[in-house]
DNA sequence: AAATATTTGGGCACGAGGAGCACAAATCCC
DNA sequence: GGGATTTGTGCTCCTCGTGCCCAAATATTT
């Protein structure tokens, strides 16, 4: 029950939800004159330029001259997030490669660091030690500037929300491993350190930032190693009980498959994951990424085999994909990871399908589109969770920098 | 982007907040005292003292002396939802039944008429006349109180939520009616009337009235003569873009299954639907309802075709189930209409496939519970849609009062 | 070049609405 | 019956958005 924790509202609540409105749309489209975040918040006039003045005396925006618009009246001043006085790293620990990033309000990606490592079950404590040694210039960086703002942390692996534990990564060979906290203390910085599943953090960085940018009901499937998967649902990200939802690799797509690491089968990813787009190619399934690359490339240059077997993922790309359509009615699906890269060769194959195995209604208003950030998606989804914090309630970075001033 | 239209909030907005919560808590949880009110708000007495003030003035709550409680202080009055000067009307359009409720605030069923209907393809002008035949009673009681707020339609097929067009009900014959408008010119009441799909309220109903009350995450699902269900993501359900989500009966469960009334093949509802369950038993599979009962008591003697019968439809439960567990990670899974009275005969088995098919992460604090509304949980969910306005702003009924009382 | 129209920022009084405090009322316990 | 406890009442205060008037800055017209 929603209401049940819906503690009262009070004056103070409305202010909180005016300057989160505020930064929020600043971060997600950029610059804006002040006349224009009247229209947009429907407040007036007098209480924007509060809300901006508060946000300008805590260094989250800065207000400068618009260029010249070429209409009569008074220009309105361009408010501008103050993209190196609000940073947060981010942080990715995929399979075969790890990145560390320093992006800034507004989104701008003041750095992107990335190092492939090799392939294997590797004990955690030394990915941490390799994500820290790569982090170093940044970690550098941000310590100098006193503007981190969050931590965001992008894992291959099922991870419980509340506290940061990656419950299960079998492609990295983790059970139960106390990532956030592993992290935080090698870190030492301070500032709130969240950790997700690199698909969710895919799909919320399409959202914010790439295909599915302003649209409301989005299913967004992405492919590596493992089969991975986000829903956005009223612009909001399914998240489930525990924070494990959207867990679609494992949605049962052919109850007589092959077994699945998960202990079922048939799940989607024995169909579609990297492993079973290889080996339907007849290649080496454990080619990994290269092998990948290698399979779409013949399929791009006509070789008949590489073709037939991204047709055959396709069709089961299909068949998964009408679930999902049937189950969320989204207006926007995005193949990302693996299946971004297909999607010129088998985009028809898969809306075949699709078309062939949804209801009418649901698939009305649905397109089918590639990601548009690459290898980066949950990385700059790491990004966008760890500004989460600062978007919904920037009032709660304001206030003690007066304490502090009142203090001094 | 909810920041999109997250219109900028004014003071207003918190008075409509609390007044909706206060509302929301005494319709959902009963009576309570208005000091147990201010502990659920976290409001002060006197903002609390305020709001009830204005609730009774609108007629919608009512305060009377609360019964000792034993403890010392002030005893603090009983703040009552008045479940006579606010009802809604519920309507249901099922596949072999209509049915007919008056439901008042605080969810009190002051009547509810049901009628047998022969099952066919009956055109939509006359399904209408039947209902409003079977509603005359309902309709004086409605007419002579003035208190109507909403009305409430549940019907068995895929509903556009904007504006009550059914757009497709293949076990009624119908595609593309206005049922909304067709129920609004025929009862002519000044209320605003919505039209939802039978499961998605039937889910609803469970949430606030039966067996997932105050559980956040839920899935629910139902068999009729089709299977549908309804998903309830952090107290809310899942709608979808145009109102079509929660298909669950479309789901792909089985590739090289039957093929389905929806065009695809191995629809969930092709493997567990009422026509399928009949089948596996060697039944009837046009028997209806009466075959399923006898079915059901067959099973329930212990007779050996219909016990396998429910086995087989059992696994297929537990196959659909995984699928959804994976993917929304919910805390409770419903079974309602059909699948609520065979779980006592099948649960052990739908629980053991859950278990092999679905993530040890997802279904850690999930449990399966059978629905506690049975045949009525749909129009009741429908009473619950129609009180929603209602609900969410209960300010909107205040005012129009006031003015009139200004007025005259 | 000057006057006018248009749009927007700044200052200030106002109103809505919750917080907080002092006090009174109603109950339990000794 | 007196004290402790809890809660309702009346009142002022504080926060925050609204609304109005005026000034500032730009484009257009004369």
């Amino acid at each position: 029950m929603t209401s049940r924790d819906a503690i009262g509202q009070r004056s103070e609540t409305v202010r909180r939800a005016n300057l989160s409105a505020i930064v929020r749309e600043l971060h997600l489209h950029g610059p804006q004159s002040r006349s224009e975040l009247v229209l947009r918040t429907g407040l007036t006039r007098s209480a924007i330029r509060g809300l901006i003045g508060e946000l300008v005396a805590a260094d989250l925006v800065a207000e400068e001259r618009s260029a010249p618009a070429g209409t009569p009246g008074r220009p309105s001043p361009l408010v501008r997030p103050r993209s190196e006085e609000a940073v947060v790293l981010a942080l990715e620990t995929n399979v075969d490669s790890l990145a560390v990033a320093i992006v800034g309000l507004g989104g701008a990606i003041h750095r992107l660091d990335r190092a492939d490592r090799p392939r294997a079950h590797v004990d955690a404590t030394e990915v941490v030690a390799d994500l820290l040694a790569l982090a170093r210039p940044a970690l550098d960086e941000v310590r100098r500037s006193e503007a981190l703002v969050g931590i965001g942390v992008a894992v291959a692996g099922i991870v419980r929300r509340s506290d940061g534990v990656v419950r299960h990564a079998p492609n990295l060979g983790w059970r139960d491993v106390p990532l956030g906290d592993m992290l935080a203390d090698a870190l030492a910085l301070d500032a709130p350190l969240w950790v997700a599943n690199e698909a969710d953090l895919g799909g919320l960085a399409e959202n914010r930032r790439g295909a599915a940018v302003d649209v409301e009901d989005v299913v967004y499937v992405m492919g590596e190693v493992g089969v991975g998967g986000n829903v956005t649902i009223g612009g909001a990200p399914l998240v489930g009980g525990a924070g494990y939802a959207a867990e679609v690799g494992h949605m049962v797509v052919n109850p007589d498959g092959q077994a699945c690491a998960c202990g079922s089968r048939g799940c989607w990813e024995t169909e579609i994951g990297e492993r079973a787009i290889l080996l339907r190619a007849g290649r080496d399934f454990e080619g990994g990424r290269e092998a990948m690359r290698e399979l779409v490339e013949a399929a791009a240059r006509g070789e008949e085999a590489a073709r037939a077997a991204l047709e055959e993922v396709a069709t089961w790309l299909g068949i998964g994909l009408a679930t999902l359509v049937n189950v969320f009615n989204p207006s926007l699906v995005v193949l990302g990871g693996v299946f971004e890269r297909i999607h010129p060769l088998v985009g028809a194959t898969v809306e075949r399908v699709l078309t062939e195995r949804s209801l009418p209604a649901s698939r009305e208003q649905l397109r089918v589109v590639p990601g548009r950030l690459g290898e980066d998606a949950p990385i700059l989804g790491a990004a966008e969770l760890a500004f989460e914090e600062l978007l919904s309630d920037p009032a709660a970075r304001i206030r003690p920098r007066e304490l502090a001033v009142a203090g001094g």
